[in-house]
DNA sequence: GCGATTTGTTACGCAGTCGTGACGTGCGTA
DNA sequence: TACGCACGTCACGACTGCGTAACAAATCGC
């Protein structure tokens, strides 16, 4: 349930099994590709963690696929790392201009690649990179299913844990009711906006300290945040 | 079941004789074979806990070896250390990033290797290395396949064993029942996922003590953990 | 200050999940 | 052969957590 996800988008199939297995063995959940627009339909369709681009595929290219991931709202912020075999600086500039998270020059090794990927997971979500999170007082750990404020542990339900890990995931950010609905109940579900306040009055009646502040802000008619360092 | 199984490809016979008879005195159950397809097929029918793999064998080659073990979901995680004559840097890097986990080099002494075996066992898979565990008020020796919580021993099925030392190897994790399948009753078998459920309780009463806490913790919608320390 | 909008809070029915006991089967042993 | 043991499956009941609606409170624009 907590494997990252990631979309390996590569048309070298040699290349391809090889990173995919390695992948694997790390603990990852790996789908791949040869063609940019089936890329972006498995994209749509269960949204990746993070996806693994070259540069060069079949059907769209690859700066092309970076693009359109980026306009489409529920891919916008997944992180992209581009694998090109063209050490040129020109491709460098222009993918990372695109959005790319990082760029890895072919032939890599898959250590080397295992590397960038978890310090990229590690940089945008750390709960994915299977680490504890900490903003204030509060500390999330994701292996354990576990949350504790002031060291003291706390009963919470399966989705005020998936909310609370989104919030810590960007602490100080605010996040409107349909954000939350996309990024904690999944794009595309059908439930009322109402439902994220109820939610988070069930978050904040789990996390609340008689005396402390309550570290959810509401900002009205924008949404929710969590009260950042 | 307590002896780690080891499987040797070596195509020195010689060499081989040797280190098996000096595994065999450190208590491990060893095969033996110079042939890769046939590493293949002894891997497939009872997956070892180890593989020593000749980097140059008749039949399939070292790598080609390695990648396929990889390949196959039994044997996908298997640890495997990498014999070789080349002390090449050319094949260390190759023989690790097809999914090697250590390189020793020839002429090895028997006590070297052994240590080294020892190591990837520890790190891998601590009961296998013949360890005692210890969780909290529990100890589980996986030589004497015995189990004990404060002291006094414990009348366990072989499955609720299996299902324990799972959760003694990764204590506070949180693994669905899907997770637990795959490594406790191994990947590919056609089990219902609520039998989990039963064998978890059935280990829970193995293990209760009247008045304490049960330290197998239920994770609504997500899985099972063990109580960590 | 007053109406309108937004948010907090509570209650309730419902679906999904989990715990538990019972049952049938296969296998090794006495 | 009879027995015991461990296993996998099922069915039932209890419970938890979910989503929604309805009402109360707070905040904003004027």
């Amino acid at each position: 349930m907590s494997a990252p996800k990631l979309l390996l988008v590569e048309d070298d199939t040699a290349l391809a099994e090889l990173v995919e297995y390695r992948f694997r063995g790390e603990g990852y959940d790996v789908r791949t590709t040869d063609d940019g627009d089936e890329a972006l339909l498995l994209a749509a369709e269960d949204t990746p963690d993070l996806v693994l681009l070259d540069w060069m595929i079949g059907g769209t290219s690859g700066i092309e696929v970076c693009r359109r991931l980026r306009r489409n709202k529920s891919t916008a912020h997944v992180p992209i790392i581009i694998l090109t075999a063209r050490s040129d600086e020109d491709d460098r500039v222009r993918g990372l201009e695109t959005g790319a998270d990082d760029y890895v020059t072919k032939p890599f090794s898959p250590r080397e690649l295992i590397a960038r990927v978890g310090a990229v997971l590690r940089r945008v979500r750390p709960a994915l990179a299977g680490e504890t999170i900490t903003v204030g007082d509060l500390a999330l750990d994701p292996t354990a299913h576990r949350v504790t404020r002031s060291g003291q542990a706390i009963k919470i339900g399966p989705t005020e844990f998936r909310l609370l890990r989104h919030f810590m995931e960007h602490p100080g950010r605010v996040f409107s009711r349909g954000q939350l609905l996309d990024a904690v109940w999944g794009s595309g579900s059908d439930i009322e906006l109402r439902t994220v306040d109820v939610h988070i009055r069930r978050l904040r009646q789990a996390i609340a300290i008689p005396g402390a502040p309550d570290p959810v802000r509401t900002v009205r008619s924008a949404g929710y945040a969590l009260e950042g360092v």
